[in-house]
DNA sequence: TTGTATGCGTTATCAA
DNA sequence: TTGATAACGCATACAA
């Protein structure tokens, strides 16, 4: 079935094609008469221009991609939804592409923006250290990173970026941990390589605030989880799991992300723990489902829905000749009662 | 930035764009000689051949998209990550779009494939209802849905479908609840208007179970719950609630889906009940979370892995011109202990 | 208000 | 083994 084209249109409505084009594009002046006629057969038959003959002749398109690293990550998919509804709101078609471990992501996003001819992307998860300088340059499009930004070395004209101080949240939540008198603190972690990720500021806010109380680092207490097969909930199950035998005093644990501090309390509830009264448990992220969680569990909250948002928003000011800017969030701890507050000893 | 071309790309290196074209496409035959001259030019100048003209100008594209009504809920992206995977592994690039719940996703794919030149689609979520003849036909290009299908309307050869039976297991789930000796089973469900979804077909499951078992159907204990700002957790959270005030004879509850689940589970704890004692649930997924919950919570399993596999090769098979299939998975019971065994009365 | 002709960056055909 | 050149479907400058 050979697909239609505007050729066709203007032989059965018997203009050129220049005025089906002015039809479709509503520019250019086109009598009520013909117009009507035109789309009385584009109705008719069917006809949906071919984008890419559009996008070839085309400067300017309307396609926005976001790449996410690890689509399925809890956390990213409420921030997706967001950013689906407001940019189909604003009338821009929304590609959503997955980039695996192995993939660099801004790699992915200049190849596809060539190819697809993107006017915008947006960047989600990933590491601080794959965006380099001469790759915004190569990319020549407005782009958002979204929870992660770069290592400071690139020019911020280049890219607009928002994201919550990592390091910072994880401290304060550290903080709050000893502030409840807990001195054995676990760390959940999830090593990822020689890179910088929000992972691993948290990992170094958490240090920072021990050190800050005066609370030597133990290495038994930071799980460097060993690769496991399944998802985050079984990386937080099996690394709580080893975490506990090595440290039957550890009395508190925060967990890098949600989904990890989830698979830990199911860890620690199925060794006959309970929570906050055996071992207090602080999450990061703020997913919807620590709180619905039996117990609900503290969490550092970051204001995913804002967040979204305001990355739209900034992409699209860039769009329209705004300049860049950099956004940090503040999270918030979220108390539910995972973390008891116990005697110093 | 003026983009490279293959022209540039042939000036650069001395040779006429049909070499340029042949080493890039490995086609036709080229002499080594000039073959790594050109690919040095084009690594030089990190030449990205422009998709748009491409698919112009060839028949086939290898652009495959995947079409997801509420592209957040959890079920789906286990699945997501699935198809992303094995797709990447067989060289096709995936292309992800939500599609909100006012549009039809058949339509969009219809749109989006004529305007990107797609060689296959797979649609996943989404209503029965929604899928007509004429469509698949103005589609024009193999087409597989997961977990949905056609109300049987529709010539089987035009699509692929991967599916459970979800009547027959939301059957079998209320089964197993009447075995083990409940009479007062609520139904959680959410309303989604005049459509045939797996909801609908899960609660007509419920109510024929029922009525097999010779227990009426009591109008009380089925959630038709009123819109609720939020995600499925909140939902099930309020659906719950309201059950449980209406029903405070309920023994048992029957979730159309995992996340609604654990919505109630949490809405019973926080009322003080414990479950399997108090009161008896299952969901409807096999989501992960379900397992790592606490409790861990008995669902009905769909095997999302082999399904999204499945689904994957049938469209490849499509696309080489094999047959359309149309597979109906089994599910399984997962039986974790939220649900108890009580006296008849 | 309308139509013709050109070119966007490719691939593929055909000569050389 | 190569290189012109003609499409692919569209938007647009220009002419009518």
């Amino acid at each position: 079935m050979a697909n239609i084209t505007i050729t066709d249109i203007a032989r059965l409505s018997g203009v050129g094609i220049a005025t089906v084009s002015r039809v479709i594009n509503q520019t250019g002046s086109v009598s009520e008469k013909t117009r009507k006629k035109v789309m009385d057969v584009i109705n008719e038959y069917n006809y949906i221009p071919n984008n890419n003959a559009r996008n070839l002749k085309m400067t300017q398109s309307d396609n926005i991609a976001l790449f996410v690293k690890y689509i399925s990550n809890p956390f990213f998919s409420k921030m997706i939804d967001v950013i689906e509804i407001e940019m189909a709101s604003r009338g821009f078609p929304l590609l959503i592409q997955n980039v695996d471990d192995m993939t660099d992501e801004l790699d992915v996003a200049i190849s596809e923006s060539m190819q697809r001819n993107l006017c915008g992307v947006m960047i989600m998860g990933g590491s601080y250290s794959s965006y380099t300088e001469a790759k915004f340059k190569q990319l020549g499009i407005p782009c958002v990173l979204l929870t992660v930004s770069t290592e400071g070395n690139v020019e911020p004209s280049l890219y607009s970026s928002v994201i919550i101080d990592d390091e910072k949240e994880a401290y304060k939540a550290t903080q709050y941990l000893i502030d409840m008198g807990h001195r054995r603190i676990g760390f959940l972690y999830k090593d990822v390589g020689n890179v910088v990720t929000p992972n691993i500021l948290r990992f170094r806010g958490y240090k920072k605030a021990l050190e800050d109380n005066g609370i030597p680092l133990d290495e038994n207490l930071v799980s460097l989880s060993a690769p496991v097969i399944g998802s985050g909930f079984r990386v937080g199950f099996q690394a709580m799991k080893q975490l506990m035998l090595k440290n039957p005093e550890m009395t508190a644990v925060f967990a890098f992300s949600d989904v990890l501090a989830i698979g830990a309390a199911k860890a620690a509830i199925a060794v006959g723990k309970k929570i906050p009264d055996d071992i207090s448990i602080v999450g990061f992220d703020g997913i919807e489902m620590t709180e619905f969680y039996n117990p609900a569990l503290d969490t550092v909250y970051q204001p995913a829905t804002e967040m979204a948002l305001s990355a739209v928003s900034l992409l699209h000011g860039m769009m329209n000749g705004e300049k860049s800017q950099h956004k940090v969030y503040e999270s918030v701890i979220m108390k539910r009662g995972s973390v008891k507050k116990i005697q110093d000893n």
